[in-house]
DNA sequence: TTTAAAACAGGATGACTGTCCTGTTTTGGA
DNA sequence: TCCAAAACAGGACAGTCATCCTGTTTTAAA
């Protein structure tokens, strides 16, 4: 699948950045897949087309390129779906709004359910060592800081003035990572949508329409599984 | 020649039932400790006390083990957490009050957390057969109708006529699950706390006490990882 | 007592895994 | 041009793992 540039017998190119980047590409996603221990470096060397001098150059143990992909990439991806988003956004009611019903469209586009990157790993590794531990446990004191940074910010302009910072993200990291729990196992967005309404019912006032409301729930059925 | 079999002066006794329950003893501990993949059986047989080919008579594969440990352990345990309390609760309001309150409680006791056992098998396990996928999910349904199946039972007689009873459920559910993969990679158990505050003070009217309230968020350091 | 099946023992096996090692090629600075 | 370090190739290696196999013991029914 991934392109593997012809080997012209003599000649060689170093790209130890590409290479390297290439290596975390392939090890986010199969991680991400299939698990830290159900990934192999053999797979991951023949998904990404690097030989295992070269693996070991860039990353010595396994270990290493693990803490490398939850320092570099699943970091990321929770600072691109839910911290950047939360900035932006104009309250933070609104940013969780609307970072739910992203996702979940997003989901149901695709046709089958992955997980959330954070808490995929986290749940495998954060009992297994103490460093991917306090990784992992990083990046989720930052994304709830994130959100209650904003309560706050909501706060000096006169609203939210009821609502503790800390507990509201709270709420909103946990309901967004068993929600994906809850979806990756049943393979079905649904849930999201379903735990967004209850959020904001349980907020704001009753809501007007009841049952027979817009948003009407589907199945759906997994196409297939993870074919990166 | 005396050709004198060897007596290993012990005498054996067969005892199927309790050399199975002896396993998935160990299985369902070492499951939720480390985890499906970092499980080996001869760690498992070495902790049970059985040989290779007893374990092989009772479970013809590791798979039919963790099915096993799913079916009959985990369903058990979110039977005992949830349903159950649920059932005998007054309302389901108080019934998820209760149930977030007993595992925080018996969480800071214990002073580790290792983390929900649904989610912990759901998260390595729902990609990677659709065995497990199926019977997983079958647990996060029962859960989830339990809840609203009460909540049900609650507007026959009067209350939460503004509550959808699977929405309610859904966020039950995912707050739970999500605030227990919080509390296992922070070892914190208050975010449970936290959760459950957000979650009622944005039902019932603004909360007379803020900051200072009676609750005290207090740190928790974990003082060892899983030594079963 | 006889007998067949269940229960258990214990090792063989082959595939796989992460790591390390030695050697070769490329690169950038002096 | 020269050279040291970085980048990469490719295989060796020692374990580990899940499964399977043959053989023995126990159990319960006939």
């Amino acid at each position: 699948m991934t392109a593997r540039p012809k080997v012209p017998p003599g000649k060689r190119t170093n790209d130890p950045e590409g290479l390297r980047k290439r290596v975390l590409d392939v090890a986010e996603a199969c991680f991400q897949a299939r698990g830290y221990h159900a990934s192999s470096l053999g797979d991951l060397m023949a998904a990404a087309g690097v030989t295992g001098g070269a693996l070991h150059h860039h990353f010595p143990t396994k270990k290493a390129l693990a803490l490398a992909v939850i320092e570099e990439r699943v970091a990321a991806a929770v600072e691109e779906t839910w911290i950047a988003p939360v900035r932006a956004a104009g309250s933070a009611r609104e940013a969780v709004r609307g970072v739910f019903e992203a996702v979940a469209t997003e989901l149901e586009q695709q046709g089958f359910v992955r997980g959330c990157p954070l808490n995929n790993l986290a749940h495998e590794l954060s009992l297994a060592d103490p460093d991917f531990r306090a990784a992992l446990a990083g990046i989720f004191s930052a994304w709830r800081q994130a959100i209650a940074d904003k309560v706050t910010a909501d706060q000096h302009e006169g609203r939210e003035q009821a609502t503790d910072p800390q507990r509201f993200a709270a709420l909103a990291v946990a309901t967004y990572s068993g929600a994906m729990s809850i979806a990756k196992t049943m393979q079905d967005a649904g849930v999201l949508r379903d735990c967004l309404n209850a959020l904001e019912q349980g907020a704001s006032s009753a809501s007007s329409s009841k049952g027979e409301a817009g948003t009407k729930r589907r199945r759906r059925v997994l196409r297939q599984y993870g074919t990166s």
